[in-house]
DNA sequence: TTACTTAGTTTATTTTATAAACCATCGAGG
DNA sequence: CCTCGATGGTTTATAAAATAAACTAAGTAA
């Protein structure tokens, strides 16, 4: 019974962290889109996996209207990896 | 990506599950243990667990020190199914 | 009988998730 | 050129959840 990183254990943190498993870049609308969460929810997520080192978020700058471009680092890559581990040992009697 | 059931996305009622699936029966002070977890947290999530029919929980009665003895429902063991399978959508890329 | 431990529950606090309100820019129409 | 609406976000407020702290009641041992 490992601890489940509480970063990843979220819905929606895990939804956008699965999108950019499999897309490796993916912007803010069309995350919005795939996970049909709110903006504002969707801007808080995605703020707290930056700030944990398990995506990049650059927002295309040049003072027109952003566009803000997500991807996956190797230690998010590594902290799914983990996260999965964990979760295996929940279902061991299934 | 699926729904997952917010009863069981939460670590604590997860492993109270997962010892459940396991075992057939346990009582709150194995649980306790096995959990790690305090008293009244246990006592919080046991009662969200039985409320939705995940568990049954029947207290030893006959006035003395008690002694409550969970298990789980086949409701309980269906929506554990489900949950599995919700997650496995969010890991396709890995 | 006082005082400690055990088995819980109830209530309060903190954290988290979510939604609502807001700001800035672009593009179209008058 | 100026409004008006849509787009792309962020900030802040609210609702829900997890967790801990405080409490209750019974048993146990000195």
């Amino acid at each position: 019974m490992q601890e489940l990183d509480p970063l990843l254990h979220s819905q929606l943190r895990l939804a956008i962290m699965s999108i950019l498993l499999s897309v490796e870049e993916a912007d803010f609308v069309y995350l919005k889109e795939k996970t049909e969460a709110t903006a504002g929810n969707l801007s808080v997520q995605l703020e707290k996996l930056t700030s944990a080192g398990y995506i990049t978020k650059e927002t295309d700058g040049s003072g027109a209207k952003p566009r803000t471009i997500c991807q996956m680092t190797d230690a998010g890559r590594e902290a799914m990896q983990n996260y999965v581990e964990a979760l295996k040992s929940y279902f061991t009697g299934l």
